[in-house]
DNA sequence: TTCACAAAATGACCATGGTCAATAAATATT
DNA sequence: AATATTTATTGACCATGGTCATTTTGTGAA
């Protein structure tokens, strides 16, 4: 007979997230040993993972909480009436993103859905920024011509373009802002160019 | 005083390398193990580490093999004459890319050169990359208002837009390439759409 | 209250990538 | 040839993520 979650499990759980948490604010995400988190908490390694099928979800769901902040407060600003603004808006989260290279690989791991199975957290946030960013896009002065879907994919394939090459050495003279800016320039405004 | 590699060394690696290429034959990249390659190559683990890094640094090397192949046969064919050739030219490579998520992953992490570090083997191949889609556009029918470069580039970040939301359930239901075509029709030309 | 049983927690154990002091094998110097 | 010095190899050992049979705890039924 099936029995509703107890409500130690939900404190356990949340007593897991507390502690990755406490332990981020003086160390960095790659730097996280589920040792320590389960030490802090106070629980058993098996515990652990009796909550989060491996470590990456446990930094997903970290992760992903920073993700939604920045959509919060995103989401509550106007639509952006240039293409400049629409970039300062999002900079803060692009910068999170890629504050760390454990974090933007973690993104990228799982920024779409995981084949068959149920959508993650990251995935998720990836969603809301295509909502965002089609409804800006649909009624801000940009091309008509394809789909605000498209361009909002595209935005975000630019977005990520812009990040990883951020982390390279080579390309490195250029700020992230302007990279990004210099592709969505044509993209979203190409009867803009000569 | 300074003294050349042994040649002793060198047969070591190209044993190793070809330990793997054989254990590949019949698993996945993602299945593959170090010790069972040091095993099959006749050597102690320790040996392995002395010539790679990390068990990545093997696997890029592999992967990026197989990469450089595909750009040997791009690159003899003749610059595509419309979008639909250009994309047919360059499917095998994404197909390979996408075999596995494992080795998607795992360019994906390589795929920029890892700041203040030396230019690793796949970074190179994307750079390759870059060099055909920048030549092949500049001389192809495509859009003269914007740098081949920048062009070739969000080409880069199209396929890897497209080969990442191939993975996802939630998209699966269009093929790659269709994505992808409806990406870079508007990103190459821009002007033959309404 | 007691019992039965499902949910939750435990920690010894495993798998695998990676380290390093010690050793062996080349190569240069005398 | 004997010795010194640098390069290459070795394998015991470590770090860390992850598993699972066993035990403990909570809860509904008697």
């Amino acid at each position: 007979m099936k029995r509703p979650i107890q409500k130690r499990s939900l404190a356990t759980r949340a007593k897991l997230i507390a502690s990755a948490q406490k332990i981020l604010t003086s160390k960095d995400f790659g730097a996280l040993r589920v040792e320590e988190v389960v030490l802090n908490a106070g629980v058993a390694k098996g515990t652990f993972f009796a909550h989060f099928p491996d470590k990456d979800a446990l930094m997903e769901r970290v992760v992903s909480d920073e993700i939604n902040a920045h959509l919060d407060r995103i989401e509550k600003q106007p639509p952006p009436t240039n293409l400049d603004s629409l970039l300062r808006q999002f900079m803060p989260l692009l910068q999170f993103m890629t504050s760390e290279r454990y974090v933007f690989d973690l993104i990228l791991r799982h920024s779409g859905a995981a084949a068959k199975e149920e959508i993650g957290p990251i995935a998720q946030t990836f969603g809301r920024q295509i909502g965002v960013l089609t409804k800006w896009i649909s009624v801000g002065p940009f091309r008509k011509d394809v789909p605000a879907l498209i361009l909002a994919e595209g935005v975000q394939a630019f977005a990520i373009q812009s990040m990883a090459l951020d982390f390279c050495a080579i390309n490195s003279e250029m700020p992230m802002h302007a990279r990004l800016r210099s592709y969505l320039e044509p993209w979203l405004r190409p009867d803009t160019l000569s």
